[in-house]
DNA sequence: TTGTAAGCGTTATCAT
DNA sequence: ATGATAACGCTTACAA
C-alpha cells in the first residue's frame, strides 16, 4: 500500500499537487514545475525520478491555478448561441471548436434561448471563469454592458447578427443581397406572382431577407403585394397553413421562404396540394435532396461560419489591434430534391 | 478621467480585483468578499459604498481563483462526443446543457472525431481544467486510464457505449432488443426476404443492431442469409449502392437499416427504383416525415438521453455513492414519410 | 460589523 | 542544474 499525500475530501482522495510529487521524488517544488513544463535543462536522473513520481501519484497539473499566476490566460473561449440542437448553431459550434482545438483552447458552450437577460447572465458566467474570448450570436439588442469586459481584454466576435451600440468584429450572411438575387431569378424566369412565407421580422436576419424579397420585386418593376406576403410563421406548421391558404386564394406561381423551418412547412403544403409552384428557401436543410419535389435553397455553411469566427477571434487573442471589422458571407442558390416522379 | 487600479497588460487594462474594490470603497478586502458573496450582515452604508466601487470599476469575481481556495469545485463539466454537427450528439449536448445550466454549471464540449488517442487528450485537458464530471460517448475501447481521475473525485457517465475495463455509470439504448422487435414485426407482417444494410460492425451500437436483426430471424425460424446482408456501408452513398445491388439481385421485400445514414441511402435507392419495399431504419431523422415514401424508424430522443446523463452525473457530483449503474432506453417504432402519391 | 493572516496550486524572480 | 520565496485573487479560519 502506497502512502497517500492529500487528505480525504468528501468522496475520492484529493488530487496530488506538485508539492506531493516533489516530496516523493525528493526534489523541490520548482523542479517539478520545470519538468512538467519542459523548462530549462534538467539532469536526466532528476527528470526520471520526477516523472516516475508523477506517474505513480497520477499527478495532473491544475491549469486553473496555473492561469491564476501565469501571464497566459485560461485557454478557454465561450460560445453563446440560441439553441444547440439547431443545426445552424451546432454547425457554428463545430467550426469554432476545430479552430479552438488546433490552438489548445477549449470551448464552453451555452444557449441563450433567445432571451437577452439570459444572454447577459451567460456572458457574466463566462467572464467570471475568465474565458479569453466569446463568439456570440446575440439575442439582445444592446451590448453596451460588454464594453467594460472588452476594456479588460475580452475579445468578442458577433455572428449572424450585428452588435448593438458597441464596436466589435462581426460576421454576417448577406441576407438581403442573397434574397434579392433569388427573387430576381424567379422574376427573370417569368414568375409574376411570387409569394413570401416568413418567420417574424423581429429577427435581424429574417427582416433583411424580407427586405431583399421586396427590393427584388421593386427593382424588377413589380409591386410588393401584401396579399402575397405571410409574415410571422414561426413554426413549420404555421408556415404550412399559411402556404395552404396562399395557394388556394392567391395562386402564386412561386414562393420564397425566409428560413428552413418555413420552407419545410411550405414544401408540405405544396406536396399535399400537388401544386406546380417554384420554391426557394433561405438555408439549406438536411435531406433536402430527398424531398418529393425539387426546390432551390440559398445554401450557406454554418461550419465555415464558425471557423471564420474562430479565425477572427484568435487573431484578436493573438494581439491584432485593427479597428473592428465586418465580414459578409454570400449564400449560393442551389437545387435540392429528387427528380420528380 | 478616473484612476486606473490595475497595470497595463498587453491589450486592455487588467481586471480589477477585490483589493482594488476594497481600496476604492475604503474597506478591507474581506468586506468586499462578503458583499460579493452575500455573506453575513453588512452595514447598509458599507454595502452601498462597496457596490458603487464594484460598479465603477466593473469588478467581476474571478471564479478560477475562487475555486482554487474554496471547497466548491469549478462548476464546470465536460462533454466528449464524436462530432458536434451530428444531430444525435448535438441533441445530447442540448439535454446535458439544460441540466447543467439549471445548476449553475457550464459545459465544456470537445469532439473526439472517433479517435481514441484524441479522446484521451481531451479528457486530460478537461481534468487539467478541473471539471467536476464528464459525460463521455467513448471512441476508445479501454478506459483504465480514467481510474486515477475517478479516484481523485472525477465523476464520469458513459453514454451510448459501455466503458472498457472500468466501472462507471452507463446510459445505453436497447440496440439489440429494439432491432429484434422491428425485424420480428416485419416477419410477422409476412416478409420472408428481409435484407440488412449496415454500417461497420466495429461500432458497438451497430454490432448490437446487427445481432438483433439476426436474432429476430432465428427466433422466427428463418435463417440469416449472407446474400441479404450488406455490412460496412459507412456513407449514405455506399448504402445507396448496396441497396441498389440488393434490390436487383436478391429482391428483398423489406430492408432493415442500422442507422440513419444507411437509411437515407436505402431510401434514395428504393425511390429511384420505384421498388415496393418496406424499410425500417434505426434512428429518427430530420424531415423523415417529408420523404416521398413511407418508412418506419426506431425513434429515440437524443436530448432526453443528454438530460438523463446529466441527472446521473449531477447525482454523483452531489454525493451519491451507489455502485455504478447501467440504464437502458428503448427506442420506439414509428411511421415516417408522407402518404404515397 | 469588520479586519488580519494563512493558504489554495501554480509560476516568476532571484538566488545558489 | 536546483531551490527558496513571493505572488496571483480569492476564501477560510480566527480575531477584534
Amino acid at each position: 500500500m502506497t502512502a497517500v499525500a492529500g487528505s480525504a475530501n468528501g468522496h475520492g482522495r484529493s488530487r496530488p499537487t506538485m508539492r506531493d510529487v516533489a516530496a516523493r521524488a525528493g526534489v523541490s517544488l520548482k523542479t517539478v514545475s520545470r519538468v512538467v513544463n519542459g523548462e530549462a535543462a534538467i539532469a536526466p536522473a532528476t527528470m526520471q525520478r520526477v516523472n516516475e513520481a508523477i506517474e505513480e501519484l497520477g499527478f495532473l497539473r491544475n491549469d486553473l491555478a496555473r492561469s491564476l499566476r501565469s501571464k497566459g490566460g485560461s485557454r478557454m473561449i465561450g460560445l453563446v448561441i440560441e439553441d444547440l440542437s439547431n443545426p445552424f448553431y451546432s454547425g457554428i459550434a463545430k467550426g469554432l471548436e476545430e479552430e479552438a482545438t488546433a490552438r489548445g483552447y477549449m470551448v464552453v458552450i451555452a444557449s441563450s434561448e433567445e432571451d437577452a437577460a439570459r444572454e447577459r447572465d451567460i456572458i457574466g458566467a463566462l467572464c467570471s471563469r475568465r474565458v479569453e474570448g466569446i463568439v456570440l450570436v446575440p439575442a439582445g439588442k444592446q451590448h453596451k454592458y460588454l464594453q467594460s469586459e472588452m476594456d479588460s481584454g475580452l475579445k468578442v466576435v458577433f455572428v449572424d447578427r450585428p452588435p448593438g451600440r458597441i464596436g466589435a468584429d462581426t460576421l454576417l450572411l448577406d441576407n438581403r443581397g442573397a434574397s434579392r438575387t433569388a427573387v430576381e431569378t424567379l422574376v427573370d424566369e417569368g414568375h409574376r406572382k411570387i409569394a413570401l412565407v416568413s418567420d417574424a421580422m423581429e429577427t435581424y436576419a429574417v427582416g433583411e431577407r424580407v427586405r431583399g424579397y421586396r427590393e427584388a420585386l421593386t427593382r424588377r418593376g413589380l409591386k410588393p403585394n401584401p396579399r402575397l406576403e405571410c409574415i410571422g410563421a414561426h413554426t413549420a406548421e404555421r408556415a404550412e397553413n399559411a402556404a395552404e391558404e396562399l395557394l388556394s386564394r392567391a395562386h402564386p406561381t412561386a414562393i420564397f421562404c425566409t428560413n428552413n423551418r418555413t420552407a419545410i412547412g411550405v414544401v408540405r403544403a405544396v406536396v399535399r396540394a400537388r401544386a406546380d409552384v417554384a420554391i426557394i428557401g433561405f438555408d439549406d436543410f438536411e435531406l433536402a435532396d430527398l424531398l418529393p419535389i425539387r426546390i432551390r435553397v440559398l445554401r450557406h455553411d454554418p461550419t465555415e461560419l464558425g471557423r471564420q469566427a474562430g479565425l477572427t477571434l484568435f487573431a484578436r487573442i493573438d494581439g491584432v489591434t485593427a479597428p473592428p471589422a465586418r465580414a459578409v458571407v454570400t449564400p449560393e442558390l442551389v437545387w435540392r430534391g429528387v427528380e420528380p416522379g
